[in-house]
DNA sequence: TGGCGCATTTCGTGATCACAAAAGACGAAT
DNA sequence: ATTCGTCTTTTGTGATCACGAAATGCGCCA
């Protein structure tokens, strides 16, 4: 008997849709305030009006899109109050997350770190804003997977959701050229095994990018 | 002019399908595990089964409904570990918000925590489960409406929505009779503007009733 | 040149329908 | 009595359509 291992032969089609646009608005593709129509996005997957109409109210309530009182939907402009308590969240969920990681964090994992940290200075220097967006979340969520708390990390990834087309304009105007220094400092403090340090570095490095944001 | 204070003439019919399902879900009054189909409820809220499966969709996105792989809805029953988690995330939002709230606290706030509470006592004297739990979120909501935090509201809500049909089954067995005991705790804290006190109180209460559950 | 009013187009909403898959009911065979 | 197979019913999915409201474009007038 050969189980597939995917036993998705027909990924239906709003979930298509629905992470589709999740992707884009996540890593940032999407610029704040960018209005979308349904028969838009029905026609950019193929689809009908009711399958995205669907994507667009499941990432509405995930703060990822918001719908206006005549029912026009856009990505979102948050206002800096908003974007200030975005980033509380996010200080408070994965320091959590962190401490709960670092217990479990073996070597291999450090490593995976390391890896993702040399390739997010790789698209710095190439100024890649969205390659550098999704990598940098690839270190986090590699990070939180450890952490064995799902409810947790989906709540993180609603912030980041959240984030995702504002963090696009700030990485945008931002031009940087140094790999991010926290990131050294959590691999520093999981090696070490120091909670405290490892908690401290994850909320700089959460707080960090948002607040020349906000100036 | 008369500005209409409610200027929603026509609510859209997924949005009352959906405060109408969320509402049931988050005060317990559906049990884990019970299936629903969209036309069942298309034909509960008097609607077809699009706005059903709008308002399904969102629900699920907020984690108040689970679907299956064949698209079969219905209340979550959740594991142990995901209870624990819940009860932590719980902790973790509830203890921020409280805090932020309490340089705010009025004593008409205070007042009408004390109000609520009182009440409280009297639907469990009537041993009335529902009620019971409508009554306690509604004492938090009031609290935590202080600390001008709304996307963290939104998220301690969701956690709340969440536990709703779990919560049902648990305080359906619990017979208890003593109106809750760290909501004087609090009540107290927040007169003293206490803030460690406040910190752990609410964490007591929010972990109190989950404990009972895992065991 | 700038603002106002009307016609046209665009857009979201919700109902209906055909289709396929899953679940349930029923009966026969062991 | 139980299990297996089939047939019927139930259910979710997605496309299409009609409708009304909102937005847009355009021309007119000041």
């Amino acid at each position: 008997m050969l189980l597939n291992p995917r036993p998705d032969p027909a990924p239906s089609a709003h979930d298509r849709v629905y992470r589709g646009l999740r992707g884009r608005i996540m890593h940032g593709e999407l610029a704040p305030g960018l209005p979308l129509t349904l028969r838009g996005i029905g026609a950019e997957f193929d689809v009908s009006m009711t399958p995205a109409r669907e994507a667009v109210r499941r990432l509405s309530a995930e703060g990822a899109l918001t719908i206006s009182s005549s029912g026009r939907v856009s990505t979102p402009e948050l206002s800096n109050d908003r974007i200030e308590e975005l980033a509380a969240l996010r200080a408070l969920l994965e320091v959590e997350l962190a401490s709960r990681a670092l217990p479990r964090a073996h070597i291999a994992l450090i490593e995976r770190l390391q890896s993702i940290n040399s390739r997010i200075a790789e698209d710095i220097a190439r100024q890649d804003a969205v390659a550098y967006i999704r990598r940098n979340l690839e270190f986090h969520r590699t990070l939180y997977l450890r952490a064995q708390a799902p409810a947790m990390l989906a709540m993180a990834e609603t912030v980041w959701l959240q984030l995702g087309p504002t963090m696009r304009a700030l990485y945008g105007r931002l031009r940087r050229k140094d790999p991010p220094h926290y990131h050294r400092l959590i691999i520093s403090a999981l090696k070490a095994g120091d909670e405290p340090g490892l908690r401290l570095a994850v909320r700089s490095d959460v707080t960090q990018g948002l607040r020349m944001l906000v100036a």
